[in-house]
DNA sequence: CTGGAATGGTGAAACGATTAACTTATGGTG
DNA sequence: CACCATAAGTTAATCGTTTCACCATTCCAG
């Protein structure tokens, strides 16, 4: 391995005239730099040391996002890779690297309690939509590590980027209330740990540890209570996670136990789901039964999912410039984004029938 | 920060003995790792710091995935995720990071070379559809740096895993043949460097320097010429980036210079806006036009799009697992997946007219 | 001609961990 | 009972950079 030791002694300077001569620093001349760049080349040394670098500086070049679960789920979740593509986008600009982390760490269960983040693997990192209380965020608060929540959880004093989901979730459910119907059912994210599909009862709505899916359920009862709809008449299952099949499961438990004409789903991912379990069932949509998303994914245009938009790569980019600017000592705290209602073909009135 | 040696003095040992307890050596009793650890816990240290450990050791825990273009760009492309989503798989259960980069770096041009992989954020590298010849994959080959690739290139020496792309090309296009369409055309990925989208000539295909479009070209040709339809009579045009707007733009200049029955594309990502633009037009797929992808992409089953499937998840584990292995001191080679064909809903028999 | 910036450079002490080589108990065996 | 493995620890060198404190020129104002 070529070390700054071998280029100094090659380029005739000390180890100290190289390294700030990588640092860009003024403390040596533009001919001195031009010099050692070209011995470096020369001699194939890429630049300084990773380890070496943070080791001394404490700085590393690299930012983590943080995923629920594991990032084998998360990828599923487009909501996620948009994210992760407005990080990248800054990151990028600024020669920083993104490293993927799940929630849960898969390694061996008896190890010493230990995770890359903790042990300096990032500089930062943008939380996404962890539970709130998960011990792994706990750790880097009590650590300051810097970090930016997205979405939640909206822990003690972490700066964060996120949309007003209760008011999202009231436009959803307002339009398809505008739209006519009075037996809705609908299909919500994760509410706590457990994963499994199932119809949720008023004690689970309360006992909801995660704040999108209680926030959203809020909006829904806003609106409903808006338009004389009694709480109770809405028929809620709980799909275990942001996959297709977990939606399909969830959409089937809700048509087997309620007679709905309308469908609101928290993600597009389960809402896409619904709607192929619909085709496969030979009910039309809008016809039949009117079906709305949450996020405006990629697919929901493709499709003509009717949706909530909301600025994912936008959300990504702001967080990312909060992360950076506290890594360079700033204080930036917070950037709230829209939302807006799409309609698209997947929603009409109601049917007389 | 709290280190070792905090936690050393505290437990009442050595540094080397709370090293070789989190290095999990047979060096120190049960009892004392157990000691050690509580120690560590209450004093909140979470592991030996990655720059100290991998200074010393060599070794960082993370392995990167270079992705082509920007990762702006790259997470565009669902094979991107997904083959992501098959490395994490792996990567996670052995407690090693992902870290994403851009095979062409963003920072400031001006720089010296530089590439953090080169300067060893990661212990290897997994390599996806970079270009043959790629300065960073040569530097990469010339540091010795463990490296597997994925598709392309198969520069000198590099361990690949990878799909039979001109027999997969032959199984779509054979496909297309045998339903009696005589006019195709075909939506091809990136040929060089340069990225518009226009009409390709016999030279450029010749000229072409990315392995994917030349293997898969080939593989059309070799269909052609088995059902005797003149190579010449195939409309080829090149989209330049893998996303919806690159082959929507693609679409739209075929469809202006020739009068095809059927659309070949060699991305269901190119395939899928294809049929947005055809839809757009009015004409139905597949009684107006015939349209196939590949990759077999979620969004292919989801729309009933005939594809070449390919398993881009096991093509990540499958990397992932061989540079583990490499790491490890081992010596596994390659990988070689299978290719199918998938008839759904977008492809029929030519209509007689 | 002198004092003092400014400029360009060097020496050396950390940073936190790993690991080879060495030391000291502790049993077990012949 | 003497001897030697083995187990459990320790000491100290080392990994590649950064950066503080210092030193030597050069240059210019007074």
């Amino acid at each position: 391995m070529v070390t700054m030791k071998d280029v100094a002694r090659t380029a005739g300077v000390s180890v100290a005239t190289v390294s700030y001569a990588f640092s860009k620093s003024s403390k040596v001349s533009a001919a001195q730099r031009e010099r050692i760049y070209s011995v470096a080349a020369e001699l194939g040394y890429a630049g300084p040391n990773i380890a070496g670098s943070s080791l001394r500086s404490g700085r590393i070049g690299a930012v983590g996002v943080i995923v629920p679960d594991s990032p084998v789920q998360a990828l599923e979740d487009p909501s996620v890779t948009l994210l992760m593509k407005g990080i990248a986008e800054i990151g990028n600009s600024a020669d920083i690297a993104l490293t993927l982390f799940p929630a849960s760490r898969g390694g061996a269960p008896d190890s010493p309690p230990n995770s890359l983040v903790l042990r300096g693997l990032v500089d930062g990192v943008v939380i996404h939509n962890v539970p709130d209380g998960h011990p792994l965020v706990e750790a880097i608060i009590a650590r300051g590590i810097p970090a930016v929540v997205v979405d939640s959880p909206r822990s003690a004093g972490l700066p964060f980027v996120a949309i007003d989901d209760r008011n999202g979730a009231y436009l959803q459910m307002d339009h398809i209330l505008k739209l006519g119907h009075r037996r809705v059912g609908i299909i919500v994210d994760k509410l706590g740990l457990d994963s499994d599909c199932r119809m949720v009862t008023a004690e689970d709505v309360g006992a909801a540890t995660e704040r999108n899916a209680r926030e959203r359920l809020a909006g829904y009862f806003d609106a409903a209570r808006d338009h004389h709809l009694p709480v109770g008449e809405l028929s809620i299952v709980v799909a275990g996670n942001i996959d297709r099949a977990a939606g399909a499961e969830a959409t089937r438990i809700l048509l087997a136990s309620a007679q709905p004409t309308a469908l609101v789903a928290t993600s597009d991912v389960h809402a896409v789901a619904a709607w192929q379990v619909l085709r496969e069932r030979g009910l039309s949509v809008p016809d039949d039964m009117s079906v709305i998303g949450f996020d405006d994914a990629p697919v929901a245009e493709l499709l003509g999912l009717s949706t909530i938009h909301q600025p994912i790569v936008e959300k990504g980019r702001a967080a990312a410039t909060i992360l950076l600017d506290r890594l360079g000592g700033g204080t930036r705290t917070r950037s709230l984004m829209k939302t807006s209602l799409v309609v698209r073909g997947s929603t009409a009135r109601v049917r007389e029938s």
